[in-house]
DNA sequence: GTTGAGCGTT
């Protein structure tokens, strides 16, 4: 099959726009997406006897009718739904969902930046409620004059709900907004480590050696051998979950048998004192330093092509090949023990961009790199969604949400709460939610990637 | 009825 058009309305009575297939005759999520943000699905009216279908939806990609191609009617598409009178009706019930959604999914008050004055809460409510179910909306105002300060918070249910607006620029009213997790909120949010600890050690083992070895469970973006020898070393991976999955592990590398283990920083996680200080962005106390310049907190995306495809050994339970063209070659990388969100394309940019339409959801896989997300945030956001909520979106009451945040053949029908991916299921894990797609990269492998890195400040955490 | 980086009278 080629590439062909099919035309999607917001919903019934608006106008179509074309959007382009793939080869293989789906339409990708994350295309809906870009066109109609907050969209989760298409449904379409079936010409027999006019009641509204919906269009399959698996692994991010819509396919087209059984009968065939998607041919020449209107699909609208479906937005997910709050279910306000449930709610109502079972207030007891939603509250105690709410609770455990909360404390599992980690929900947080979301602060927008940037209303328009003349933006209500109500107002809010509606523009956030496309995303999902809004708990809580305000508009902070002055107490005498009743006007608007020009932010308010917003509450989610649901974790990926929150997830996707944080990736996300909003016009509201007439405005670009920034949506980020209060400064008061920041530290709250646990980070997985992405640097593991190598123990026994022999000198003749390089980083190249360590680098070769380590780049079969997931892309490597650093490798720190003390100098002089110590006997030990740290590599640092892309992907917090292999990392995770290989502490505690013996590996034969080069015929010695090294141990991994956490990296656990001996004195002071923060760089603190005299030495550190760099680092950039990610973990720094203040995230919105990171707009004063070029955030060089992560180490390069590599200069892999597609041609790296399925190079990874799987760590958890194997739905494939990671196709996500994580290129693995280039020099030292940063140092950085949190995921890599330059080569993930996240990076925050600040304020410009004021005109673009920036539009797409998190987890549809692409073009965030323009996004103004607050990198440290969204890493761990990041981790959280690739520990614990694919595992959790069963319980999810929006169930269309499924399809940007779960893909792949991931159909754990198992519980899954615990963290990591344990389980029957074929989870996709942390790099292949990111890519959107199961397992296949969306975007021919052309993800934003960073620029070239240069030498970074190693003094970044402290291992003595 | 002005303003435009910020961080919440609960």
């Amino acid at each position: 099959m080629s590439i062909e058009y099919l035309q999607v309305a917001e919903d019934e009575g608006e106008e179509p726009i074309e959007l382009p297939t793939e080869e293989d005759g789906t339409l990708l999520l994350s295309t809906l997406a870009a066109q109609f943000p907050g969209s989760s699905g298409l449904k379409y009216r079936n010409p027999e006897n006019k009641i509204v279908r919906g269009v399959r939806l698996s692994e991010g990609r819509l396919h087209p009718p059984p009968e065939g191609a998607w041919g020449t009617q209107i699909f609208y598409c479906v937005f997910p739904k709050e279910n306000k009178r449930k709610s109502d009706d079972n207030l007891e019930n939603s509250t105690a969902k709410t609770k455990r959604m909360e404390t599992k999914l980690r929900c947080t008050d979301l602060i927008v930046l940037g209303l328009p004055w003349k933006t209500t809460e109500q107002n809010l409510r509606e523009y956030f409620e496309t995303f999902g179910e809004v708990l809580m909306a305000q508009v902070k105002k002055d107490p005498k004059t009743g006007q608007s300060k020009g932010f308010g918070f917003i509450r989610f249910a649901s974790y990926e709900s929150q997830m996707r607006v944080l990736a996300q620029r909003h016009m509201i009213d007439g405005r670009w907004c920034d949506v980020k997790v209060p400064n008061s909120k920041e530290g709250l949010i646990q980070q997985v480590p992405c640097k593991v600890f190598i123990g026994r050690c022999t000198e003749d083992l390089t980083a190249d050696d360590l680098r070769d070895y380590f780049g079969k469970y997931g892309e490597v973006t650093d490798v720190f051998i003390p100098k002089p020898f110590r006997a030990f070393s740290f590599v640092t991976f892309l992907d917090p979950e292999v990392a995770q999955s290989l502490c505690g592990e013996d590996h034969i590398i080069k015929g010695v048998s090294v141990h991994v283990s956490n990296a656990a920083p001996k004195s002071e996680t923060r760089g603190g004192g005299g030495g550190g200080g760099g680092g950039g962005g990610y973990n720094s106390r203040d995230p919105r330093g990171s707009h004063g310049g070029p955030n060089r907190g992560g180490g390069g995306g590599g200069q892999g092509g597609p041609g790296d495809q399925g190079m990874y050994q799987q760590r958890y339970n194997g739905p494939g090949p990671n196709q996500g063209n994580w290129g693995n070659q280039g020099g030292p990388r940063g140092n950085i023990d949190m995921p890599n969100l330059q080569a993930l394309g996240i990076t925050g940019q600040g304020q410009q961009a004021s005109n673009q339409q920036n539009c797409n959801p998190l987890g549809l896989g692409l073009n965030l790199g323009t996004l103004p997300v607050n990198p440290a945030l969204v890493a761990a956001a990041l981790n959280q969604a690739s520990w614990g909520l694919i595992g959790n979106l069963q319980n999810q009451p929006e169930p269309n949400f499924n399809q940007g945040f779960n893909n792949g053949p991931n159909n754990n029908t198992g519980s899954n709460q615990n963290g990591g991916n344990q389980g029957g299921g074929n989870n996709p894990g942390f790099l292949n939610w990111m890519s959107g797609g199961g397992g296949q990269s969306q975007d021919g492998g052309q993800w934003p990637r960073p620029p070239p890195q240069q030498t970074q400040d190693k003094g970044f955490l402290k291992y003595d």
